[in-house]
DNA sequence: ACCTGTATGATTGTCAGACAATCCAATCTT
DNA sequence: AAGATTGGATTGTCTGACAATCATACAGGT
C-alpha cells in the first residue's frame, strides 16, 4: 500500500459471472454466429436443459437479450429471434446516425483519449484488413470504430445505447453473407471520414457520415430483400 | 368496421398485462412518489408478500426497472434504489441535449402530426400551468414536451431512449421539492423554444434548448447538493 | 486498543416441480 | 367450407428448497 493507505489493484475481474449473465453470453453467440435463424422461437425447457442451467435462468437472460433488441417476446407464445425488416434497419441506423454525429460535433471538446481511441480504433480496423484477417474480425472492429465515435461525446448512456444498436447490427449481419465484404471495401471511406473528423471540419465528417450509413443501410436492406 | 375492413378501436386496455408488468408499474409509482429513498434496498421476499406475487416475479420486475436505470442490482446484495450523483444527473441531461438537438433539427423534415404533437403537449403544458394544476402533472406534461421533441426524428429507438431519461429524471425529482416549482417559471422558456422552432431557426432553436437543458441541470444539482 | 479469525443470520442466486392459462393444430360438426 | 371442439405443447407464475455470499457481532491473540 501507499503512504495514503490505499491499495491501487486492478479489482481483479474473475469475478464468476452470474449464470444469468453467462447464459446470456452463450446465446448472444449463438445469435451472432447464425446459428439462429430470425424468427426462430427460443423454447425454454430446451435452452434450459441444453445449457444445462434451469428454466428461470433461462428466463432472465431472455430478459437481458429482449431489452438488448436481439429476441422479442410475443405474450404467451415465448420469444423468438428478431427479424429486422427493413423499416427496423432504417430505424436502428438512423438512430445510429445521430448518436455518432454526436460524437462528431463533440470532437473538438472530447478528451484527448477519446480522440486517441478512436484513432486505435481506425488502425486495428485498417490493420486486420492488411493482414488479411477474417472478415468476421474486420466486422468487429468496424463496429468499434462506430462506437468510438459515440464515446467522444463521454456519455456512458449515449455509449451503452450505441452498443445495443452495433448488437442489433451484428445480429442482423449474422445471416447476410454478402454484405460481409463491404466492410473489406470500405476502407476508403472510413478514412476519409477520420480525416475530416481529425480537420475540424463538423459539418463536412457529418455528410460523410450520412452518406457512410446511408450506404450501408442500402447494402444491408438489398441483402434482406434478395433473402426473402 | 368502416370501409377499408380495418377496425379502430383501442386495444382493450384490460389487456390482463403481465403480473411482472404490473408489479414493475406499481413499483415504479412508488419511486416516482418518493416513497423509496436512493439506496434503500429492495428485498425480495419482502417485496413479494407486498405485492403478493412470487419472488421469481418480482425478480423479473426487477431486470425491467434495471434495465431501465430506476434501481441498480449490486450482485449478491439484491438491487437498491439508484441514487443519482451529479455524474450521473449530467450524463442524462447531455444524453437529452443529444437526442432533442436531433429532434429541433428533424423539424423541417418531421411528418405534419408529429409537429402537430409538439405544439399540443405544449398548449397542455401551458393549460395545466394557467389551471394551477398540482406541480406533479405539470412535470409530467412537461417531461411529454421535451419527449416529443425526440419524437420529431420518427424514430422509436430514440424515443424508447428519452422516455427511459426520462424516468430517470423523474426519479431523481421525486425527492427534491424544491426544484419542482421551477417548471411553473419554465413556461416563458418554452414558449420561446416552440417559437424559436416553428420559425425554422434550427441553430436558434438548439441554443436555447441547451440553455434551458443547462438550467434545468444546474437546478436539479443544487438542490442535489443542498440535500446531502 | 487493534487486528484477525470465526460463528451466525439474513439474503441472493439458482434449481426443481407444480399447475392454470393460453395458444396451435388437427379433428369433428354442421 | 366455415365454424366449433378437443388435445398437446408452452408460457406465466407460484412454492419450496438449498448452496453461496455477505454483514455483523463476537471471541481471541498481540
Amino acid at each position: 500500500m501507499n503512504a495514503d493507505g490505499q491499495y491501487s489493484l486492478d479489482p481483479l475481474d474473475l469475478a464468476h459471472a452470474s449464470t444469468v449473465e453467462r447464459a446470456a453470453e452463450a446465446l448472444r453467440q449463438a445469435l451472432f454466429a447464425g446459428e439462429l435463424t430470425p424468427g426462430t422461437p427460443l423454447r425454454e425447457v430446451a435452452l434450459a436443459d441444453s445449457l444445462g442451467v434451469g428454466r428461470s435462468t433461462v428466463r432472465e437472460a431472455m430478459a437481458l437479450l429482449t431489452a438488448e433488441g436481439l429476441v422479442t417476446r410475443i405474450p404467451n407464445r415465448g420469444v423468438v429471434v428478431t427479424a429486422h425488416d427493413s423499416d427496423q434497419v432504417k430505424d436502428v441506423m438512423h438512430a445510429r446516425l445521430v448518436l455518432e454525429a454526436a460524437g462528431v460535433r463533440a470532437w473538438s471538446e472530447a478528451s484527448t483519449v477519446d480522440r486517441q481511441r478512436v484513432r486505435a480504433a481506425f488502425d486495428t480496423y485498417a490493420q486486420l484488413i492488411d493482414d488479411g484477417a477474417p472478415v468476421r474480425a474486420v466486422s468487429e472492429a468496424h463496429l468499434h470504430f462506430h462506437i468510438s465515435l459515440v464515446a467522444l461525446t463521454a456519455s456512458s448512456r449515449l455509449v451503452a445505447v450505441a452498443q445495443s444498436l452495433a448488437a442489433e447490427i451484428r445480429l442482423a449481419l449474422a445471416h447476410v453473407d454478402r454484405v460481409r465484404g463491404d466492410v473489406l471495401e470500405q476502407l476508403g471511406s472510413h478514412r476519409r471520414l477520420l480525416g475530416l473528423l481529425e480537420s475540424g471540419d463538423g459539418d463536412a465528417t457529418i455528410t460523410e457520415l450520412r452518406a457512410h450509413l446511408s450506404a450501408g443501410e442500402s447494402s444491408l436492406l438489398q441483402a434482406l430483400d434478395q433473402q426473402a
